[in-house]
DNA sequence: CCGCTTTAGTTGCAGTTACAACCATTACAG
DNA sequence: CTGTAATGGTTGTAACTGCAACTAAAGCGG
Protein backbone atom coordinates (compact mmCIF):
# COMPACT_ATOMS: atom_id res chain seq x y z
CA UNK A 1 0.00 0.00 0.00
CA UNK A 2 2.79 2.52 1.00
CA UNK A 3 4.27 1.76 -2.60
CA UNK A 4 0.89 2.81 -4.07
CA UNK A 5 0.82 5.87 -2.10
CA UNK A 6 4.43 6.60 -3.48
CA UNK A 7 3.40 6.03 -6.88
CA UNK A 8 0.42 8.12 -6.58
CA UNK A 9 3.07 10.42 -5.51
CA UNK A 10 5.42 10.08 -8.12
CA UNK A 11 4.02 9.30 -11.06
CA UNK A 12 2.18 12.53 -11.89
CA UNK A 13 5.11 14.76 -11.55
CA UNK A 14 7.65 12.52 -13.02
CA UNK A 15 5.79 12.64 -16.54
CA UNK A 16 5.13 15.90 -15.84
CA UNK A 17 8.92 16.29 -16.18
CA UNK A 18 9.40 14.36 -19.31
CA UNK A 19 6.66 16.58 -21.27
CA UNK A 20 8.23 19.69 -19.70
CA UNK A 21 10.99 20.32 -22.73
CA UNK A 22 7.92 20.37 -25.03
CA UNK A 23 6.30 23.23 -22.90
CA UNK A 24 3.27 22.14 -21.52
CA UNK A 25 1.97 19.75 -19.22
CA UNK A 26 0.77 16.46 -18.85
CA UNK A 27 -2.86 17.67 -18.49
CA UNK A 28 -2.56 20.37 -21.21
CA UNK A 29 -1.63 17.39 -23.19
CA UNK A 30 -4.44 15.77 -23.04
CA UNK A 31 -6.45 19.05 -23.52
CA UNK A 32 -4.66 19.43 -26.54
CA UNK A 33 -5.49 15.87 -27.64
CA UNK A 34 -8.90 15.96 -26.55
CA UNK A 35 -9.57 18.89 -29.04
CA UNK A 36 -7.61 16.98 -31.53
CA UNK A 37 -9.82 14.00 -31.56
CA UNK A 38 -13.03 16.39 -31.59
CA UNK A 39 -14.96 17.31 -34.60
CA UNK A 40 -13.89 20.57 -35.99
CA UNK A 41 -11.22 20.88 -33.15
CA UNK A 42 -13.51 21.95 -31.01
CA UNK A 43 -15.44 21.21 -27.46
CA UNK A 44 -17.40 23.10 -25.27
CA UNK A 45 -15.77 23.52 -21.50
CA UNK A 46 -17.77 21.74 -19.91
CA UNK A 47 -17.47 18.78 -21.93
CA UNK A 48 -13.78 19.25 -22.15
CA UNK A 49 -13.49 19.20 -18.27
CA UNK A 50 -15.50 16.17 -17.66
CA UNK A 51 -13.35 14.38 -20.52
CA UNK A 52 -10.01 15.32 -19.05
CA UNK A 53 -11.31 15.11 -15.39
CA UNK A 54 -10.75 18.61 -14.56
CA UNK A 55 -13.07 20.98 -12.37
CA UNK A 56 -14.27 23.56 -14.85
CA UNK A 57 -12.28 26.71 -12.67
CA UNK A 58 -9.16 24.63 -13.44
CA UNK A 59 -9.75 23.87 -16.70
CA UNK A 60 -10.96 27.84 -17.73
CA UNK A 61 -7.74 28.80 -16.22
CA UNK A 62 -5.52 26.03 -18.09
CA UNK A 63 -7.24 27.06 -21.49
CA UNK A 64 -6.43 30.82 -20.43
CA UNK A 65 -3.17 29.85 -20.84
CA UNK A 66 -3.07 27.60 -23.84
CA UNK A 67 -4.72 30.43 -25.13
CA UNK A 68 -1.77 32.76 -24.08
CA UNK A 69 0.33 30.45 -26.42
CA UNK A 70 -1.82 30.25 -28.79
CA UNK A 71 -2.62 27.07 -29.04
CA UNK A 72 -6.46 27.40 -28.54
CA UNK A 73 -8.61 29.92 -28.87
CA UNK A 74 -12.13 30.74 -27.37
CA UNK A 75 -15.36 30.98 -29.63
CA UNK A 76 -18.62 31.85 -28.45
CA UNK A 77 -21.33 28.70 -28.95
CA UNK A 78 -23.59 29.90 -31.67
CA UNK A 79 -26.51 27.53 -29.86
CA UNK A 80 -26.33 28.58 -26.03
CA UNK A 81 -25.04 31.79 -25.37
CA UNK A 82 -23.43 30.01 -21.79
CA UNK A 83 -21.54 27.79 -23.23
CA UNK A 84 -17.83 29.00 -24.98
CA UNK A 85 -16.11 26.39 -27.42
CA UNK A 86 -12.54 25.79 -26.79
CA UNK A 87 -11.14 25.47 -30.17
CA UNK A 88 -7.65 23.94 -31.51
CA UNK A 89 -5.17 26.33 -33.36
CA UNK A 90 -2.59 25.18 -36.11
CA UNK A 91 -0.30 26.53 -33.93
CA UNK A 92 -1.58 24.13 -30.96
CA UNK A 93 -1.94 21.21 -33.44
CA UNK A 94 1.65 21.70 -34.48
CA UNK A 95 2.30 21.83 -30.27
CA UNK A 96 0.38 18.51 -30.06
CA UNK A 97 2.84 16.69 -32.68
CA UNK A 98 5.38 18.14 -31.54
CA UNK A 99 5.23 16.81 -27.46
CA UNK A 100 3.75 13.33 -29.32
CA UNK A 101 7.23 11.53 -29.22
CA UNK A 102 7.91 12.98 -25.85
CA UNK A 103 4.45 11.69 -24.68
CA UNK A 104 4.73 8.28 -25.40
CA UNK A 105 8.66 7.57 -24.40
CA UNK A 106 7.52 9.03 -21.18
CA UNK A 107 4.43 6.64 -21.08
CA UNK A 108 6.36 3.86 -22.53
CA UNK A 109 9.33 4.64 -20.45
CA UNK A 110 7.60 5.55 -16.92
CA UNK A 111 4.71 2.79 -17.11
CA UNK A 112 4.71 0.17 -19.47
CA UNK A 113 8.56 -0.48 -20.67
CA UNK A 114 9.47 -3.80 -19.09
CA UNK A 115 6.55 -5.30 -18.20
CA UNK A 116 4.87 -8.11 -19.15
CA UNK A 117 1.99 -7.67 -21.82
CA UNK A 118 -0.81 -9.32 -20.06
CA UNK A 119 0.46 -7.34 -17.25
CA UNK A 120 -0.11 -4.04 -19.19
CA UNK A 121 -3.51 -5.55 -20.26
CA UNK A 122 -4.89 -6.10 -16.54
CA UNK A 123 -3.26 -2.81 -15.76
CA UNK A 124 -6.00 -1.78 -18.24
CA UNK A 125 -8.78 -3.83 -16.78
CA UNK A 126 -7.70 -2.60 -13.27
CA UNK A 127 -7.98 1.07 -14.48
CA UNK A 128 -11.48 0.64 -15.68
CA UNK A 129 -12.55 -0.99 -12.61
CA UNK A 130 -11.09 1.80 -10.21
CA UNK A 131 -12.47 4.29 -12.29
CA UNK A 132 -16.09 2.98 -12.15
CA UNK A 133 -15.80 3.74 -8.37
CA UNK A 134 -14.52 6.95 -8.53
CA UNK A 135 -16.55 8.60 -10.76
CA UNK A 136 -20.09 7.70 -10.05
CA UNK A 137 -21.80 10.49 -12.40
CA UNK A 138 -19.73 8.38 -15.26
CA UNK A 139 -19.44 12.17 -16.67
CA UNK A 140 -15.62 10.87 -18.01
CA UNK A 141 -13.92 9.37 -21.27
CA UNK A 142 -14.56 5.81 -20.19
CA UNK A 143 -17.53 4.90 -21.02
CA UNK A 144 -16.12 5.38 -24.89
CA UNK A 145 -18.12 8.21 -25.97
CA UNK A 146 -20.52 9.37 -23.65
CA UNK A 147 -23.43 12.25 -23.71
CA UNK A 148 -20.80 14.68 -23.58
CA UNK A 149 -18.68 16.36 -26.25
CA UNK A 150 -20.28 16.96 -29.23
CA UNK A 151 -19.63 20.20 -29.47
CA UNK A 152 -21.79 22.44 -31.91
CA UNK A 153 -21.53 22.05 -35.13
CA UNK A 154 -21.34 25.62 -35.88
CA UNK A 155 -20.11 25.83 -39.70
CA UNK A 156 -21.61 22.89 -40.94
CA UNK A 157 -24.69 25.02 -42.43
CA UNK B 1 -3.76 5.00 -21.39
CA UNK B 2 -6.41 7.90 -20.90
CA UNK B 3 -8.03 5.09 -18.08
CA UNK B 4 -4.62 5.63 -16.27
CA UNK B 5 -4.94 9.40 -16.80
CA UNK B 6 -8.27 9.83 -15.25
CA UNK B 7 -7.12 7.58 -12.18
CA UNK B 8 -3.99 9.64 -11.66
CA UNK B 9 -5.95 12.38 -11.63
CA UNK B 10 -8.97 11.23 -9.21
CA UNK B 11 -7.51 8.79 -6.74
CA UNK B 12 -5.49 10.91 -5.41
CA UNK B 13 -8.16 13.80 -4.03
CA UNK B 14 -11.03 11.22 -3.52
CA UNK B 15 -8.21 9.47 -1.05
CA UNK B 16 -8.13 12.41 0.75
CA UNK B 17 -11.99 13.74 0.44
CA UNK B 18 -12.35 10.32 2.27
CA UNK B 19 -9.87 11.47 4.76
CA UNK B 20 -11.02 15.00 5.31
CA UNK B 21 -13.49 13.97 8.44
CA UNK B 22 -10.05 13.22 9.96
CA UNK B 23 -8.73 16.71 9.85
CA UNK B 24 -5.98 15.00 7.76
CA UNK B 25 -5.01 14.71 4.41
CA UNK B 26 -3.20 11.49 3.16
CA UNK B 27 -0.07 12.89 2.91
CA UNK B 28 -0.34 13.69 6.76
CA UNK B 29 -1.38 10.58 7.29
CA UNK B 30 1.40 9.35 5.86
CA UNK B 31 3.68 11.47 7.68
CA UNK B 32 2.17 10.69 11.07
CA UNK B 33 2.44 7.15 10.23
CA UNK B 34 5.76 7.13 9.31
CA UNK B 35 6.61 8.25 13.01
CA UNK B 36 4.89 6.35 14.72
CA UNK B 37 6.49 2.93 13.36
CA UNK B 38 9.82 5.07 14.43
CA UNK B 39 11.99 4.23 16.85
CA UNK B 40 10.69 7.00 19.40
CA UNK B 41 8.27 8.14 17.75
CA UNK B 42 10.81 10.61 16.06
CA UNK B 43 12.33 10.96 12.94
CA UNK B 44 14.73 13.53 11.23
CA UNK B 45 12.78 15.97 8.69
CA UNK B 46 14.79 14.99 5.51
CA UNK B 47 14.52 11.07 6.21
CA UNK B 48 10.86 11.66 6.76
CA UNK B 49 10.65 13.58 3.68
CA UNK B 50 12.63 10.43 1.80
CA UNK B 51 10.30 8.08 3.18
CA UNK B 52 7.09 10.03 2.50
CA UNK B 53 8.70 10.87 -1.21
CA UNK B 54 8.13 14.34 -0.23
CA UNK B 55 10.55 17.68 -1.01
CA UNK B 56 11.81 19.01 1.98
CA UNK B 57 10.24 22.19 1.67
CA UNK B 58 6.97 20.67 1.30
CA UNK B 59 7.32 18.67 4.17
CA UNK B 60 8.75 21.49 6.33
CA UNK B 61 5.82 23.29 5.79
CA UNK B 62 3.55 19.92 6.36
CA UNK B 63 5.30 19.55 9.85
CA UNK B 64 4.94 23.33 10.70
CA UNK B 65 1.01 22.69 10.04
CA UNK B 66 1.02 19.72 12.41
CA UNK B 67 2.89 21.26 14.40
CA UNK B 68 -0.01 23.99 14.76
CA UNK B 69 -2.86 21.47 15.69
CA UNK B 70 -0.31 19.75 18.16
CA UNK B 71 0.19 16.34 16.59
CA UNK B 72 3.93 17.13 16.41
CA UNK B 73 6.65 19.00 17.78
CA UNK B 74 9.93 19.67 16.49
CA UNK B 75 13.07 18.87 18.74
CA UNK B 76 16.37 19.89 17.53
CA UNK B 77 18.72 16.80 17.10
CA UNK B 78 21.04 16.72 19.55
CA UNK B 79 23.96 14.61 17.37
CA UNK B 80 23.87 17.15 15.05
CA UNK B 81 23.05 20.69 15.44
CA UNK B 82 21.58 20.97 11.86
CA UNK B 83 18.93 18.14 11.97
CA UNK B 84 15.60 18.84 12.96
CA UNK B 85 13.34 16.11 14.05
CA UNK B 86 10.27 16.22 13.80
CA UNK B 87 8.16 13.92 17.53
CA UNK B 88 5.01 12.78 17.16
CA UNK B 89 3.12 13.82 20.12
CA UNK B 90 0.07 11.84 22.17
CA UNK B 91 -2.23 14.02 20.46
CA UNK B 92 -0.86 13.31 17.35
CA UNK B 93 -1.14 9.06 17.76
CA UNK B 94 -4.43 9.94 18.82
CA UNK B 95 -5.49 11.35 15.76
CA UNK B 96 -3.62 8.71 14.03
CA UNK B 97 -5.38 5.88 15.24
CA UNK B 98 -8.88 7.95 14.95
CA UNK B 99 -8.46 8.22 11.27
CA UNK B 100 -6.94 4.08 10.82
CA UNK B 101 -10.45 3.10 10.25
CA UNK B 102 -11.46 5.87 7.27
CA UNK B 103 -7.88 5.46 6.10
CA UNK B 104 -8.45 1.39 5.77
CA UNK B 105 -12.02 1.84 4.56
CA UNK B 106 -10.53 4.38 2.17
CA UNK B 107 -7.98 2.32 0.61
CA UNK B 108 -10.42 -0.69 0.43
CA UNK B 109 -13.64 1.30 -1.36
CA UNK B 110 -11.48 3.07 -3.95
CA UNK B 111 -9.06 0.41 -4.57
CA UNK B 112 -8.56 -3.15 -3.49
CA UNK B 113 -12.38 -4.19 -3.07
CA UNK B 114 -14.42 -5.89 -5.09
CA UNK B 115 -10.44 -7.36 -6.94
CA UNK B 116 -9.89 -10.66 -7.28
CA UNK B 117 -6.64 -11.22 -4.68
CA UNK B 118 -4.23 -12.15 -7.08
CA UNK B 119 -4.69 -9.04 -8.99
CA UNK B 120 -3.82 -7.36 -6.19
CA UNK B 121 -1.08 -9.03 -5.88
CA UNK B 122 0.13 -8.46 -9.21
CA UNK B 123 -0.90 -4.49 -8.00
CA UNK B 124 1.68 -4.77 -5.51
CA UNK B 125 4.49 -6.11 -7.84
CA UNK B 126 3.40 -3.29 -10.45
CA UNK B 127 3.64 -0.99 -8.24
CA UNK B 128 7.13 -1.81 -7.78
CA UNK B 129 8.53 -1.96 -10.73
CA UNK B 130 7.09 1.42 -11.97
CA UNK B 131 8.83 2.74 -8.46
CA UNK B 132 12.24 0.99 -9.29
CA UNK B 133 12.24 3.80 -12.77
CA UNK B 134 11.09 6.65 -10.98
CA UNK B 135 13.10 6.70 -8.04
CA UNK B 136 16.61 5.92 -9.30
CA UNK B 137 18.12 7.21 -5.95
CA UNK B 138 16.10 4.57 -4.17
CA UNK B 139 15.54 6.86 -1.83
CA UNK B 140 12.09 5.72 -0.62
CA UNK B 141 10.65 3.07 1.94
CA UNK B 142 10.43 0.43 -1.07
CA UNK B 143 13.44 -1.08 -0.28
CA UNK B 144 11.65 -1.84 3.49
CA UNK B 145 14.29 -0.27 5.35
CA UNK B 146 17.06 1.94 3.31
CA UNK B 147 19.54 4.12 4.93
CA UNK B 148 16.81 6.31 5.65
CA UNK B 149 15.01 7.05 8.98
CA UNK B 150 17.06 6.30 12.26
CA UNK B 151 16.58 9.52 13.78
CA UNK B 152 19.12 10.09 16.62
CA UNK B 153 18.29 7.48 19.84
CA UNK B 154 18.57 10.55 21.92
CA UNK B 155 17.26 9.52 25.00
CA UNK B 156 19.55 6.12 25.01
CA UNK B 157 21.80 7.60 27.42
C1' DC C 1 42.50 27.13 13.82
C1' DC C 2 40.71 29.01 9.09
C1' DG C 3 38.30 28.99 4.88
C1' DC C 4 35.64 26.03 1.41
C1' DT C 5 32.37 22.78 0.46
C1' DT C 6 28.44 20.03 1.72
C1' DT C 7 24.30 19.04 4.28
C1' DA C 8 19.78 20.27 6.92
C1' DG C 9 16.03 23.16 7.04
C1' DT C 10 13.46 27.38 6.25
C1' DT C 11 11.38 30.94 3.55
C1' DG C 12 10.26 34.23 -0.55
C1' DC C 13 8.04 33.81 -4.65
C1' DA C 14 5.42 32.21 -8.40
C1' DG C 15 2.26 28.88 -10.38
C1' DT C 16 -1.62 25.71 -9.75
C1' DT C 17 -5.86 24.14 -7.82
C1' DA C 18 -10.34 23.77 -5.35
C1' DC C 19 -14.28 25.99 -3.32
C1' DA C 20 -17.51 29.44 -3.22
C1' DA C 21 -19.55 33.48 -4.92
C1' DC C 22 -20.81 35.61 -8.96
C1' DC C 23 -22.81 36.97 -13.77
C1' DA C 24 -25.08 35.65 -17.96
C1' DT C 25 -28.08 32.75 -20.46
C1' DT C 26 -31.43 29.27 -20.95
C1' DA C 27 -35.40 26.30 -19.37
C1' DC C 28 -39.65 26.00 -17.49
C1' DA C 29 -43.91 26.78 -14.59
C1' DG C 30 -47.79 29.50 -14.19
C1' DC D 1 -44.92 36.98 -20.91
C1' DT D 2 -42.77 36.80 -16.25
C1' DG D 3 -40.44 35.02 -12.38
C1' DT D 4 -37.79 31.16 -10.62
C1' DA D 5 -34.69 27.59 -11.08
C1' DA D 6 -30.92 25.38 -13.46
C1' DT D 7 -26.79 25.50 -16.46
C1' DG D 8 -22.19 27.33 -18.37
C1' DG D 9 -18.25 29.96 -17.27
C1' DT D 10 -15.39 33.18 -14.82
C1' DT D 11 -13.03 35.12 -10.91
C1' DG D 12 -11.74 36.17 -5.74
C1' DT D 13 -9.59 33.89 -2.22
C1' DA D 14 -7.03 30.70 0.23
C1' DA D 15 -4.22 26.54 0.53
C1' DC D 16 -0.57 23.85 -1.29
C1' DT D 17 3.67 22.93 -3.88
C1' DG D 18 8.17 23.38 -6.19
C1' DC D 19 12.22 26.01 -7.18
C1' DA D 20 15.64 28.91 -5.82
C1' DA D 21 17.85 31.69 -2.48
C1' DC D 22 19.27 31.87 2.15
C1' DT D 23 20.92 30.70 7.09
C1' DA D 24 23.15 27.60 10.09
C1' DA D 25 25.91 23.82 11.23
C1' DA D 26 29.15 20.08 10.05
C1' DG D 27 33.06 18.15 7.56
C1' DC D 28 37.60 18.75 5.77
C1' DG D 29 42.05 20.12 3.68
C1' DG D 30 45.79 22.91 4.75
Amino acid sequence: MARLRALLELLPSALDKELAPAGITFFEYAVLESLAESENHRMRLSALASRTNATLPRLSRVITGLERKDYVLRAPCEADGRATNAVLTDAGGAALEGALPLYTSAVRSKMLDGLEPETVDSLAELSLELLRRLDPDKRMAVTADGPACAADPIDAH
